[in-house]
DNA sequence: TCATTAACTTACTTTATGTAACTAAGTATA
DNA sequence: TATACTTAGTTACATAAAGTAAGTTAATGA
């Protein structure tokens, strides 16, 4: 609870990956803009917890709320340039989830 | 809650680093084998939290558990090879945070 | 003998997540 | 016109995960 050595920037960034469906969320957004309901139900996550995680997400300039003004009104969520930068970091936990994931079978948790 | 169309290797691998804690932990590792008082105390995780993820880790075949039957006894946990070949994703992590983190004033949460 | 350290575990509290039902605004259907 | 449906959420409540603090065991050390 005391000496922290490590770079809080990092410490910070891990802070967002580390919460619960937001590397799943990023990783659908990267794919392109989407509703809520659509991410709610590729990735199965919950209405509450979306809700929750999408205002995080945009507070911290990952993602951004985009308002169409049609009838009726149609909402996108998208990521932005900080958000997109986040690729290179999903690729590479997929890169690592293909090389050593599979080989042996897999007890989650 | 149904159809989950992402590839479920990739789901199971960030399902390890969405856990709070476990970037942090396998991060202290990539420097090197560690005691558990050590990683406890650097980067402030609880005793009993760290010890449920320790056992997680090692189940995943990221982390192993070394006994020195030294007097004191001295345990120290390191990355095995599929640990260590997490490297790639802390860095781009890191290299991320370096980039994106430091250009706004951090509000956490 | 009493205190200390390491590596945990146990009991209990607080926080996070899940579930399900509800809301508001507009559209479609009978 | 009334009823039902859809989207994008919110609210209330239940369960699961994490935090806190104290206790345990074994081996020293003062």
């Amino acid at each position: 609870m005391a000496d922290k050595t490590i770079c809080p920037k990092f410490e910070s960034a891990l802070n967002i990956l580390n919460k619960r469906w937001t590397g799943l969320i990023i990783f659908q957004l990267l794919e392109g803009a989407q509703r809520f309901s659509t991410i709610e139900a590729t990735i199965g996550i919950s209405g509450r917890v979306l809700s929750e995680r999408l205002k995080d997400l945009e507070k911290q300039g990952i993602v951004k709320r985009q308002v169409y003004d049609e009838t009726p009104v149609r909402i996108e969520y998208a990521l932005t340039e900080k958000g997109k930068a986040l690729e290179p970091v999903l690729k590479s936990i997929q890169k690592w989830a293909d090389g050593w994931m599979e080989k042996e079978k897999q007890s989650f948790i």
